[in-house]
DNA sequence: GTCCATCTTCGGATATAGGT
DNA sequence: ACCTATATCCGAAGATGGAC
């Protein structure tokens, strides 16, 4: 907003609103751009990533007042989509995209002041941190549970359980209920951070192999859930009905993608459309299970891809299930 | 006090990031 | 690309603390 300031005579305040009930804060800018006033919801965000836009494009439309990116720096490719997709920003190497009639300011090319500074992002959202995260906002009431159940649900060891939980609590997504009752908060705000983290990060390292399959091929098959489950595009269409997916995703164990490979006349080829990728998590044995995988992955698979088209279903999928996994009570 | 479940700690293995 | 420094993760072993 700074940056701002110097490329044209402006005036504003920033104030935090609430956002619904156990919504993050939100900052709300208020003030006259060359004598027209403006309130513009405020995204800052320090390191500006191909993520952060999807999510951004979900933002969009979310509410009553136009967007605005504040970022540390956007570069001229990612400042092109933006306003493409008609999302105003500002950086602090004095890029810009504002679009409030009759002002119209775009800016690019400026270089970023100085080279970012350290992430830094801690260890729940990073490898092992991240798929605890994922059972934990799956199944709620782990958070109760005996570290060893966590670690076990999660596929990771023990110590790196009780690490993990520690810097939940420590940046307030777990509290402590009564005596010895743990509980999970603030799960919105969670979620939206891992699944941003889980497509950086994690999920390249969950690839097991990538293949080309005949046209359609998914179209229509019955997978057996022991060995398989949808991710991404197929589940996304699988769910919505929305999408023609272009690229196909599949979560299984190490021991079973030969059979996956063979039973589908899968051909290896790493610039090939199917992923298949390692299913960290134990299942729940009781549970009838659905052949995709939960909603939370195949949205943050979609987060991954982060075009237009996997978006607009992206956002379909949050609005119709993902919501009701944020109630708290 | 003893037993058992659970938690914390920590050395070493492994993955990642930064530098050349 | 490689090498090196650092962060991250694992897992076993020791510590804690509640129930009886």
């Amino acid at each position: 907003m700074k940056t701002l300031e110097t490329l044209v005579p402006l005036e504003f305040t920033l104030e935090a609103v609430q956002e619904g009930r156990t919504g993050k804060p939100l900052l709300q800018a208020e003030g006259r751009l060359l004598g027209t006033a403006f309130v513009w919801r405020v995204e800052e965000m320090k390191h500006f990533k191909k993520t952060d836009e999807a999510h951004l494009l979900l933002q969009r439309d979310r509410g009553t007042h136009p967007l605005l990116l504040a970022a540390g720096y956007v570069a001229p490719e990612a400042a092109a989509r933006l306003k493409e997709a008609g999302i105003q920003f500002v950086d602090t190497a004095g890029n810009a995209f504002i679009n409030h009639p009759p002002v119209l300011i775009w800016t690019t090319g400026k270089k970023p002041a100085e080279k970012a500074p350290l992430p830094r992002t801690g260890r729940i959202f990073r490898g092992a941190g991240l798929k605890i995260v994922f059972t934990l906002l799956c199944r709620p009431e782990l958070a109760g549970k005996p570290y060893r159940d966590i670690a076990e649900t999660a596929g990771v060891a023990l110590g790196t359980a009780a690490n993990t939980m520690a810097g939940l609590a420590e940046r307030g997504f777990i509290v402590q209920a009564h005596k010895r009752e743990k509980k999970l908060v603030r799960r919105e705000e969670l979620f939206g951070q891992w699944a941003a983290a889980y497509a950086e990060t994690l999920r390249q390292k969950l690839l097991l192999g990538r293949f080309h399959g005949e046209r359609e091929w998914w179209k229509g098959l019955q997978l057996d859930t022991a060995a398989a489950q949808w991710g991404g595009e197929v589940a996304a269409w699988k769910l919505t009905g929305y999408l023609k997916p272009e690229t196909a995703t599949l979560y299984t164990n190490r021991n079973r993608i030969a059979e996956l490979v063979v039973a589908n006349k899968l051909k290896k080829d790493p610039r090939g459309n199917v992923e298949i990728l390692d299913r960290f998590w134990m299942r729940e044995k009781e549970r009838q299970e659905d052949d995709t995988v939960h909603p939370f992955l195949v949205y943050a698979d979609l987060l991954a891809i982060g075009d237009q088209r996997t978006m607009e279903t992206a956002k379909v999928i949050y609005e119709r299930q993902l919501t009701e996994y944020f109630r708290e009570d």
